[in-house]
DNA sequence: TTGTAAGCGTTATCAA
DNA sequence: TTGATAACGCTTACAA
């Protein structure tokens, strides 16, 4: 079609005059009429909700068929019923930073298999204080909202919520009292997986660990830094290891990604002979990509995993580059993560209380932890 | 909060016989009401469409706050001004595969970009036939619809849409002339990076394939085979790289993963010194990550890239654990691909008529290819 | 600058 | 099984 156009805006004016009265859709009034019924029938056939004879049902049908109705307006049947079918997933990140994180991807894939059961939708919003975001929970109508990535940042966002007076369910986050919440618990995995390196006989042994929120550059920290971690999960992931090697090597990665592991494990592995420190036997990684870029690092220096160095990562996800090993790590539900804030919205859509649900990780064993090489 | 039960539940309903008459939530118009003024004015304070005197103002949003009014209902306004604010993107897969292939999350990112310029966010459908799936495209409230990957499929959606009057705009796909278009030039680009290969004398080329749709197994292919390719990607892109390399060994993957490649790179690559078969100087790859994993095959094997072989891609996306490798490669405008998508949806919601773009794919050298290794 | 009034298209309730 | 009626909460010409 052409665009607009001196010719052709004055044709269009043209048309406009003597065009029929109502060039509109359809409604379901229109459906009505035509079929010879009332509304409220003509509605029903279309919900469902009420028995409607065949006969009657086939004459609405018809009539839809004829004026080309589609259905009911999802608008306007929200307006009237206060549902969307909608909820909100609120990430902190760019779609491109999120979605790099597989455990992320998982959570949303468990989100929207148990919404879509539900019979919702999910309306990706990212939470930007700065930036002139006209959609936002202010205007978007949706029946409730999810917590994903949070950060303190993120409960800017609550406020709002809970001024509208949405259900609010917050993953791995404090949302108060009010929020329904989706935690996980890894004290149980971690310990194992301590317990299995220690049983190997491992004594030496190094953590690459993610971020601390504190712009440092990837490499060895300080105890002083250690005590400022700023990113709640790092904090804890490391504390936990710590509990039983304290004396373990500390590397800051600068994110959980491949590339990051391979440096970190290069910074640990590739020792000098006979220089001060030793290398490690066994490597805790905080991420499984981080893991996987340790294990790759290893056998780029030519040592072997497990026989030369054991690596153990965190999170349980399919990592692409992997190769053959299959990951010694902490397993944790992350499309279980989903599904349970699903089930959470779907609770408090029927009007119960928020409740909150623990969830377990679990320790795996795979092939890329082996007896401590002897020095 | 204490679970439905007996105690529980009696002293609600006692709660619920004396309680006061109106425990719903205010309105507009109960706002305009405390405050005094009418509901238009109301309604303008909380738009901005027209002035208002500073002093009706701060009395409007005094008895906003004062009532606990969070702004306008969503569902109502939406009904009023017939738009929610929301587009809907179709995938044909789950969240989770779908956002394991970086161009796809890229485009959903400049999608999501432009849409929020325009005001809209976006609302993830998964077009899935035959799960019993009550939020669709019949049944929510949005203002258009971005199909994002297409299989035949997909076009099923399409009736639907069209039977509502939604804007379609369908990114590399044919959804037919009422709908906007997106699609991709990558013949130029591809020619340059055939060029470059016969420039720098390779002639022994073998093509490493995404899936031919047909379920068969990684490895070599029949002509037969080839003739029968039913992903339309697949086999653009292998005619392209065929017109200067006819002759090129062809490696089916079975899907765009680092792990893929590397064992189609295997496959091409350890061959024994006097077999039959000749170790292509050159790789050709038809994704960034099978390209990714075909540099790491060479690299177990002892061959150094580009040194004993060379290595190409198409995408041009960021692949994590490709080390210092910078791919020689067909850069997609993979984020653009979604900008345009959103322009085109804001073009059309404006009234205008659906028009189509065509993108340019570039080809960039990087440090995987070199001068042909002499056999 | 503010007010009046007329819907937007549905669905829930109740009665027939 | 069907029908009449009244909201649902808001926006926007248009008038004052």
């Amino acid at each position: 079609m052409p665009q607009k156009g001196r010719g052709i805006l004055l044709s269009m004016s043209t048309t406009e005059t003597n065009r029929t009265p109502a060039p509109r859709r359809a409604t379901i009034a229109d459906v009505a009429r035509a079929a010879g019924v009332s509304g409220s029938t003509a509605s029903v056939v279309f919900s469902g909700k009420t028995k409607v004879s065949d006969a009657t049902r086939q004459r609405v049908l018809d009539a839809a068929a004829e004026l080309g109705y589609a259905g009911p307006d999802p608008r306007a049947a929200s307006l009237r019923t206060g549902r969307s079918g909608i909820v909100a997933v609120v990430l902190e990140e760019h779609l491109r930073t999120a979605f790099l994180d597989p455990v992320k991807t998982a959570t949303m894939d468990g989100l929207t298999d148990a919404l879509a059961t539900l019979g919702s939708g999910v309306l990706l919003l990212r939470h930007d204080p700065g930036g002139e975001n006209p959609v936002t929970l202010d205007t978007a109508p949706v029946d409730a909202v999810v917590l994903l990535s949070c950060t303190p940042r993120t409960y800017e966002s609550l406020d709002v919520i809970r001024a509208r007076g949405l259900p609010v369910v917050v993953i791995e986050g404090d949302g108060g009292a009010d929020a329904a919440h989706v935690e996980l618990d890894s004290d149980e995995a971690s310990a194992q997986l301590n317990t299995h390196l220690r049983d190997l006989g491992h004594e030496d042994v190094a953590i690459v660990t993610l971020p601390f929120g504190l712009d440092l550059e990837r490499g060895f920290v300080t105890e002083e830094q250690i005590a400022r971690i700023r990113v709640e999960i790092t904090a804890r992931r490391l504390r936990d290891v710590r509990q039983a090697f304290p004396d373990a090597q500390v590397v800051q990665s600068e994110g959980s990604f491949i590339d990051e592991g391979v440096l970190a494990g290069r910074l640990l592995l590739d020792v000098p002979e006979d220089g001060p420190r030793r290398r490690p036997t066994a490597i805790i990684a905080q991420s499984d990509l981080l893991a996987a870029g340790v294990v790759r690092a290893a056998e780029e220096l030519g040592l072997r995993v497990p026989e030369d160095v054991s690596v153990t990562g965190f999170d349980g996800v399919e990592v692409d580059g992997l190769g053959g090993h299959v990951l010694t790590t902490v397993v944790q539900p992350s499309a279980e993560k989903g599904r349970a804030a699903g089930a959470a919205v779907a609770r408090m859509l029927r009007g119960e209380p928020a409740s909150s649900q623990l969830l377990n990780c679990t320790f795996r064993i795979g092939t890329t932890t082996g007896p401590a090489a002897r020095s």
